[in-house]
DNA sequence: TCGATCGTTCGATGTTTGCCGAACAAAGGT
DNA sequence: ACCTTTGTTCGGCAAACATCGAACGATCGA
């Protein structure tokens, strides 16, 4: 679709964003490793992700980040591109996610995530 | 080490506390309740919670606030007294949990906590 | 058109979690 | 001594979660 894809249903809006699901979706240390990844604000495929997890419980992850409201996922063609809504989250909870991220590297880093 | 009962195994020292532990312990409404009551500093027992669970689950929640190294439980007489570990928290994880503090109030309310 | 690629969905499995009531233990008060 | 209060521990149960492999569907390139 287009002017609004914001509003696809996979996506909740800025303001449903739940604190205790996105708590609760950052304290798999897999998550939080992708999230801290993804905070340089760059768009990424699944496969840039590098997570050592199957593809299956993988794309279960990007859904679990993806309807805390944490990302946000585009699909073209064959490929999907996830990306961190870090303004929406600053917005909705400041301050939460950029002390998070300052905190995050010494416990992602056990994952494997590079 | 010393007189310091701080190291009571069952408290994590400042060091030792983890990230994903302590998101995932405030994941649940109800501790992310009890801890936004202990914010205010001052020490509680129990029965001053008022969390609408009974004594056992309580009590698990309890431990595992204590375990993730979100507060710290003293024992005196046939009571326990519980505070927040505010300053290692801030000194470990600088700015996480005031953001979380400041963000918790709109989720924990309905909870039935006063 | 035929593969190859990429991600989702579908069972299945084992673990963890939240919750409860009941039984227990330690103090304290009467 | 006894009963009350306060918190812990112990099964037990149902729901949620992390994980996997296999099957599927869509798209792009040869």
């Amino acid at each position: 679709m287009s002017p609004a894809d914001h509003l696809d249903a996979r996506h909740p809006a800025t303001d449903d964003i739940s604190l205790t699901r996105v708590l609760s979706a950052l304290s798999d240390p897999i998550r939080l490793g992708i999230v801290l990844l993804l905070s340089d604000g760059r768009e990424r495929q699944w496969g840039e992700l590098d997570a050592p997890v199957s593809k299956s419980t993988l794309s279960h992850h990007m859904k679990t980040l993806r309807s805390a409201g944490i990302t946000r996922t585009r699909d073209e063609g064959t490929r999907c591109y996830v990306h961190l809504r870090g303004d929406d989250l600053e917005s909705r909870f400041p301050g939460v996610l950029s002390s998070l991220l300052e905190a995050a590297p010494g416990e992602a880093a056990a994952v494997g995530l590079k």
